[in-house]
RNA sequence: GCCGACGUAGCUCAGCUGGUAGAGCAGCGGUUUCGUAAACCGCAGGUCACGGGUUCGAAUCCCGUCGUCGGCUCCA
């Protein structure tokens, strides 16, 4: 138990807040009509819905919600009136002892979750209960005045979930429905829905060919098609240019290290539970031939048994991980050359290839994976270039959103708890004072939306994660931004200051562009697959009328020059009738396409085409062609 | 990881209570020569996720494994 809802939060529940909570209870209601025996824990109103959390011996399955619903339908006709009625915290617990709590009647097991919940409740707070024909539960409400205020619902799923959240807890049955005042709005929920599915990144990502996840090559681990291929070089030509333009210095590391590495950093062991199991690497030293052979060791058991042997000094042995985060290598590279104050800022930028185990059951197409390419970089700066440091990050951030048109985001700024320095956070109380001030002046000065979030920081120091929600609603953290005044001391990494003293820099980590992964997932749903001509998988597609041989030639010659160009432009040369191939390149959703006929050919123009605008009539061809090189350049909307 | 549902051709899906698979699109081969969202004919394509079991017989029933999806934060 975490919050509780105040009373103060349950008083301003919206209407149909309200409605989906008694909603929730008729649910009971109905289940209870067809098991008796049930027992209930909570059941709220939530985003798009409520649900109610029952244990049953029966597996309740969508087969089950027809006739639930009848029983609902039956309650909400009858239209009983919800009762409110105060009682000790005696009563309510006698009740629940003859199972009386989220049920119709009596019955011989006590209502155990209730009772539970009543022996959390504070004592100073009053325990109600709301009735509505047989049914009596424990809440604090507020209710709709009758059942039959309860509009037009649905059972939409059935799901698992511990009580209260814990995974120590018995596992219940969350039933979700979803309620409205009319019929008209749930079905507006419905389609909404429907419209929703076409834009998920999984099912456009599988239809416009940009990536596939394979079970053998393994879950979580995306294989990007051609198509998805090339927004990738768009993004990374995008990240390279701002990055070249802001002073950053490309460098490329390996995607694995020794585990001592991360020991350095500090990652390990906290971060082993989301790493690759390490690779077990025993050298033997042959003192016949005098040369190390490789033999690779996968059970711990051997490993063990062959350190024993590693004293006798004929073996030795060693652990690479799969890098989880660039910084340590990039920590390395700082280090590698004396640096002096004149060389910072210095600014290391990577699309560095990380892989981590999440859980299996977080995976999520291209949300969730476990190989991932950032848009990495680290900044080691003084304290004095701090500022401006942190400044210009924020403002690249705010450059990309605009360019992509994302106008709902949230900057969370996560800082410190005091109370808990040298546990979860660094025992620096100044360091974490100052940076947070200084990020903090950012925030505001750039005018923001921002958010700030105690207890929440990385380990390391204050960081600001980027929340923006793509156009179906679905909520994504699409970049970060953190501060990191330990990581450097655990490497000893130092510049040599104007005093000839050896100072430690502060360590700027961003990711503008998040990982390619959820970026284009995020792309896709944003654009709903209707992507700038720029970020195009395939810019142009030419689509010949016919096919006598003059007419080939020229669209061959039109498909040459673009491609001259870097243009990714296709040439659909197939027998197909014009509105076949025009109704392929449109499912498609190539950018532009350009018919070809006999008339285009003879006045050497272009019919242009271009989806979601339809024919846009012909043009001479330098002119149009011009106009692509030119919206491509200028990475048009 | 845990709970549940699901896994049939490249894709979308059909296949009733067990009698060893079917459509459309895509692909391939022809025919068609066409002006802005699907011309016509034919052919080929499947160890029904994988492994066990029950059965005279399994895509179908049972068990296990792998994978996908929905949940697991919002407590009366």
């Amino acid at each position: 138990m975490d919050e509780r809802k105040t009373l103060e939060q349950r008083a301003s529940m919206t209407e149909v807040e309200r409605l989906r909570h008694s909603a929730s209870h008729v649910l009971a209601t109905a289940i209870l009509r067809i098991w008796p025996e049930a027992q209930f824990a909570a059941g709220p109103p939530v985003e798009n819905g409520f649900y109610y959390d029952v244990d049953l011996a029966h597996r309740i399955s969508p087969d089950d919600f027809e006739k639930i619903e009848a029983e609902m339908k039956k309650e909400i006709k009858a239209n009983h009136p919800f009762e409110r009625m105060e009682v000790s915290r005696d009563e309510a617990l006698e009740m629940g002892k003859k199972g009386r709590l989220a049920a119709l009647s009596d019955r011989n097991e006590p209502s155990k979750f209730k009772i539970d919940i009543i022996e959390n409740i504070p004592v100073d707070e009053k325990i109600s209960l709301y009735r509505d024909g047989d049914f009596v539960d424990l809440c604090a409400g507020p209710h709709v005045m009758r059942t039959g205020n309860i509009g037009a619902f649905k059972l939409t799923s059935v799901a698992s979930a511990y009580y209260k959240g814990d995974e120590k807890n018995p596992q219940l049955q969350r039933v979700y429905g979803t309620a409205f005042k009319t019929k008209k709005e749930l079905d507006d929920y419905f389609a909404m829905l429907e419209e929703a599915k076409k834009r998920d990144h999984r099912k456009l990502g599988k239809e416009l060919e940009i990536y596939v996840i394979d079970d053998d090559v393994g879950p979580g681990l995306p294989l990007w098609l051609p198509r998805g291929a090339a927004m990738i070089e768009e993004l990374e030509k995008l990240a390279k240019e701002t990055e070249f333009a802001a002073g950053y210095q490309r460098v490329r590391t390996p995607h694995i290290a020794r585990e001592i590495l991360y020991k350095k950093s500090g990652h390990l062991p906290y971060y082993a539970d989301s790493m690759f199991p390490p690779m077990e690497l025993v050298t033997q030293a042959s003192s016949l031939s005098g040369q190390a052979g490789f033999q690779p060791a996968t059970a711990e058991g051997t490993a063990g048994a062959l350190m024993e042997n590693d004293q006798a000094g004929s073996l030795s042995y060693d652990r690479y991980y799969l890098k989880a985060m660039n910084c340590p290598h990039h920590h390395k590279l700082f280090a590698a050359i004396p640096r002096s104050y004149r060389d910072l800022p210095l600014r290391l930028a990577e699309y560095g290839t990380c892989y981590r185990y999440e859980q299996s059951g977080e995976l999520f197409g291209l949300m969730r994976v476990r190989s991932m390419q950032m848009n990495d970089a680290h900044i080691y700066c003084t304290p004095e270039q701090f500022e401006a440091e942190f400044n210009a990050v924020n403002e690249m951030y705010l450059k990309y959103f605009k360019l992509f048109g994302i106008e709902k985001y949230l900057m969370r700024f996560s800082t410190h708890d005091p109370t808990k320095l040298g546990q979860k956070f660094v025992d620096e109380p100044e360091l974490w004072k100052q940076t947070e001030v200084m990020t903090r002046n950012v925030l505001k000065n750039s005018g923001v939306d921002y958010v700030e979030v105690p207890n929440e920081a990385a380990f390391y120091g204050p960081k600001i994660d980027v929340q923006a929600w793509s156009a179906i609603g679905r909520e994504f953290s699409i970049a970060t931004n953190q501060v990191d005044f330990a990581q450097p001391r655990r490497f000893n990494l130092v510049y040599k200051d104007r005093d000839n003293t050896d100072k430690t820099p502060l360590c700027i980590h961003r990711a503008p562009l998040g990982t390619h992964e959820r970026f284009i997932g995020f792309l896709i749903e944003h654009y709903a697959g209707n992507f700038p001509l720029w970020l195009s998988p395939e810019q142009v597609r030419i689509l010949t009328i016919g096919d006598e041989p003059a007419l080939i030639d020229y669209a061959r010659k039109i498909h040459e020059e673009l491609r001259a160009h870097q243009v990714r432009a296709e040439l659909d040369l197939s027998t197909d009738k014009i509105n076949g191939k025009v109704q392929c390149a449109e499912q498609m959703k190539v950018h532009t396409m350009f018919v070809i006929g006999k008339r285009d050919m003879e006045a050497d123009a272009i019919s242009v085409r271009v989806h979601g605008k339809g024919n846009l009539g012909a043009k001479p061809r330098a002119e149009v062609i011009a106009d692509i090189l030119l919206s491509i350049k200028e990475r048009r909307p």
